[in-house]
DNA sequence: ATAAATGTGTCAATTATTGTTACATTAAAT
DNA sequence: ATTTAATGTAACAATAATTGACACATTTAT
């Protein structure tokens, strides 16, 4: 089953952009994602760790921006999402110690996903929730 | 369950350039990978399809690189054995008619793929098999 | 108290990847 | 020609990560 938590995080950032300055709810972003609160709540909650987002407890309650669009980058919303998941997965075959390619394949991949990841970081970083919004 | 294609198909591509040559066998990459011979070879279709590598069947056959070392880019092996599939997902929920974010986010998160993609392929262009093989 | 919201743990359902088996095809060697 | 040893591939099973569903605890306004 693919990933796609960094998209509906995307959209859950978006979604409550939108609604500036009111609390929505994960019934409403459930209904706007075609899914359940549940795993709503899941996805939201990283990203009030990650402190992207403010969400209030009780009747009346909600969610909302903990700042400004322009002030949140997508590179935020791709750690909060992913949380330590990579784009390029190393595999987790033993090493068989007669090949001197599998001796060394770890640190070689490791090297790769590493420079994969740093690369797309930056663009990501370049880029803001407020550049999104503009293309609603 | 994690995709690791890539991880394996740089591996198979460093494990025959290492047996510089002489033809490898599936059957030797399936014990340099602690994995099937099957596999491997559903793997290096797609590579010998993408003309990185050739294969020889019957008595006698086996498999070895297309191209030098330093004519393969880690892009080459990249598009080859991820076939279409993108490093970020956009999810396939339904479009909900009266949510303005939800009517544009499938055209806002293809761009953002397609950023990545690119920004990504052209890391990749820049590293080749001979750059790899320093490693060993 | 009640109502309405988030937070979270558990388990089931889904689905993409990987593994397995079987067999067809090819080509060298005897 | 027959045998042997290799790749190619189709079909199906096993595994595991993501998503969905449900229950219930917690919080807060009315």
């Amino acid at each position: 089953m693919i990933d796609t938590r960094f998209s509906v995080s995307i959209q859950i950032m978006m979604t409550v952009a939108h609604h500036k300055d009111e609390l929505v709810t994960s019934e409403l972003l459930a209904n706007a994602l075609d899914t359940n609160p549940t795993f709503v709540r899941k996805m939201v909650s990283r990203l009030v760790e990650a402190d992207l987002l403010n969400s209030y407890r009780g009747k009346g309650g909600g969610i909302e921006l903990a700042r400004k669009p322009n002030q949140i980058s997508l590179n935020d919303i791709y750690i909060a999402s992913t949380n330590e998941k990579k784009l390029i997965n190393v595999h987790n075959k033993p090493i068989v110690k007669t090949c001197e390619v599998s001796c060394c394949i770890k640190s070689v991949l490791n090297n790769l996903v590493d420079g994969i990841e740093t690369s797309t970081q930056s663009y990501l970083a370049k880029k803001t929730l407020h550049d999104l919004m503009k293309q609603v």
